[in-house]
DNA sequence: CTGGAAACTTACTCGTGCGTAACATTACGG
DNA sequence: CCGTAATGTTACGCACGAGTAAGTTTCCAG
């Protein structure tokens, strides 16, 4: 029933979608789509929270904080490019739509941080231990770079079913390790080859 | 009365946006916008294609492709987060609201990939002056890299009156000119001294 | 069988907001 | 002055879709 909720508000958007079809869909009335998981709304909420619980789950399980950091971005970036490709449905309903429509911009930009925030933290980690302190604005840069990246390439990987996420997670994970100038002179960064 | 449009579009979402309050804010009757711009679509549109033309002849001005590759980045960088400081409600409406808008969204698609083939093209030629060859869907990964990461450190500084544009060019050019790997060694890129 | 509760559906109400028909006001040429 | 055209405004029609009241079937206890 979520799942029927799921899909179609990944296709037809929230306000566009309409109660009645999500009901046939999922082979009840509209009533008992009531009675089960409340308004729109709710039901809105109920597919995010399921989707980002999912997502968030299969990121923890990725980057191991021990790591060395081009392991646990490379893990990191692997596990969500494969949540993605996994749950395409899930992935336009959590963030083409609700990002920018108004009662849920609030649940998801909060999920959206924690996700920046992990990032900077280890970020951080990491430059200590190399012996370097950053300005926290850097970090959060830094963080909104790869977050606004994975997010752009996932777009991509959604509309792209032949394209492995992998593939894509090594793509880019050349271009933010290695960087511009170095992809130029021909370096390239492999996956290591468990 | 294109601007109370953007204005209302961008505080409001095309949905929540309600016609009345636009007529109102710019000072005639709903039936006077009808009259000049069209339906609600169509004033969106409009408003869509104002915004994205700015965009993009600032864009245009900014890269000149005799540059070198880095310059080339750099200025466009610059150039396109000055235009967001500059809007910031022109790209709210753009972006926020039209990319996921079942309507609008093939619009806004076509916008992006726009900026995104003129990147690839920027990108294939510097490779190929060093002489090397890339695959189209890498490229193509990484001009989806630079504008995913762009429009997340837009977001923010659309969020952040206080930060200024250049720096943020700033920050992002070190991101993915120089890559992690690089940048927790301790490099920094630095904008040129005009 | 039968009473009635649980599970479900049909058919409605009602608010909202786009788009417009009908009415008012100003400008101006004769 | 007065007709009439341009430029507005007010007040409404109407479709759409969320949410619900009333009716229907299914299921089981006695």
């Amino acid at each position: 029933m979520l799942d029927a909720a799921v899909l179609v508000f990944s296709r037809r958007g929230f306000h566009h979608a309409n109660m009645d079809e999500i009901a046939e869909l999922s082979g009840v009335s509209k009533p008992m789509v009531y009675a089960y998981l409340g308004t729109k709304e709710e039901l809105f909420i109920a597919c995010l929270r399921r989707e980002s619980a999912r997502l968030v789950s299969g990121l923890a399980a990725a980057a191991d904080p021990t790591l060395p950091p081009d392991q646990q971005l490379w893990r990191g970036l692997k596990g969500f490019f494969e949540f993605v490709g996994a749950h395409r449905d899930g992935w336009s309903v959590l963030y083409r739509q609700a990002r920018t429509q108004q009662p849920f911009s609030a649940e998801i930009s909060r999920m959206r941080e924690a996700v920046v925030e992990v990032i900077t933290d280890r970020l951080d980690g990491a430059l200590r231990q190399e012996g370097r302190q950053v300005k926290p604005d850097d970090l959060t840069a830094m963080a909104l770079t790869l977050v606004g990246a994975s997010e752009s390439l996932a777009d991509w990987l959604a509309d792209h079913p032949d394209e492995d996420p992998g593939r894509t997670a090594t793509r880019l994970m050349n271009a933010v390790w290695l960087g511009a100038d170095q992809l130029m002179r021909g370096s390239t960064w492999r996956p290591p080859t468990p």
